[in-house]
DNA sequence: CCAAACTGGTTTCATTTGTAACCATCGAAA
DNA sequence: TTTCGATGGTTACAAATGAAACCAGTTTGG
């Protein structure tokens, strides 16, 4: 009978790496702000890109709309950003993030850099570069990169 | 304000990228036989193996105990497994895999090679042999390879 | 021998997640 | 204009998950 050997099959030690990447990431923004995962990335799309509808932020950090809004909820109560009915279309709404929720942004943004580092340094020079465009090519084959995502 | 490219953070691709191959690989043991992940990699795992503890199974497959606990009682349903005491310590049972279960073994890990291969036939050989040992070395540095997992 | 600490495994409960249904609004076509 | 299908976003409900409590059995140390 032809066997599988699950430690160097290569969806599951790419899960489990990314799962154990972002559980010690997690550190950065759960233990410090009690944010969950999809408060952080609505957090960090808004900080990057200054003002998004729900719908841009689902895409842009591959997030099904239920988390979207939920995390958004809970940003708003915390009072970490504002919504903003748009003038042309009164089902949208323009989310841009209060001052508080810029400042923990912008504190947030170099520990998540340093972490960051610290996982590249592990790297050589050439593995480095090899796993972004491996990454690039396997992000691209699975349609990850800019579409109608599910997550 | 130092502001962080969500989509070139290496956390973050890594989890999308993984997620989104777990979803399409997803497709070979859920749509075909209504299982779980969980419940794969138990299957995956005895199938490899073919006796194991369920605290085995924990570490090898990176799952939590609860996990594996379910997993396994949803394959004893089904009648894919069978637990036997442990002889020395009445605490352990030691599980092993029905025909039944052997059969269903069988007949995925053919679909899970060749879902690999497309995914590996998409990058060049170069890329092949780095991003396995970036994987290799990232786990080593977070640990993931051997240890007492949470997952 | 006995108590305390530990380990294999299950269960309970609260939280997170996904699917699907839903509401409101919009755009296109009749 | 009216109707019908699509779209932005929320909500309801069921299933998956994780933390911690738990039970049974085992080891250790006095």
């Amino acid at each position: 009978m032809e066997i599988l050997d699950l430690e160097n099959f290569l969806p599951y030690r790419l899960y489990r790496l990314a799962d154990a990447v972002s559980r010690e990431f997690a550190g950065i923004y759960k233990d410090s702000h009690g944010l969950t995962r999809p408060e952080w990335r609505t957090l960090s799309g808004l900080g990057q890109h200054g003002t998004m509808t729900a719908t841009a932020l689902g895409e842009q950090s591959a997030m099904h709309k239920t988390k979207v809004s939920r995390a958004v909820a809970e940003l708003e109560r915390r009072r970490w950003l504002t919504r903003t009915p748009d003038e042309n279309d009164r089902r949208v709404e323009h989310l841009t993030l209060t001052k508080a929720g810029l400042a923990a942004y912008g504190e947030m943004v170099p520990l998540a850099k340093a972490f960051e580092r610290g996982l590249l340094e592990e790297l050589s020079n050439g593995d480095r570069s090899a796993i972004k465009t491996a990454l690039a090519t396997l992000e691209a084959c699975l349609g990850v990169s800019h579409p109608e995502r599910k997550g």
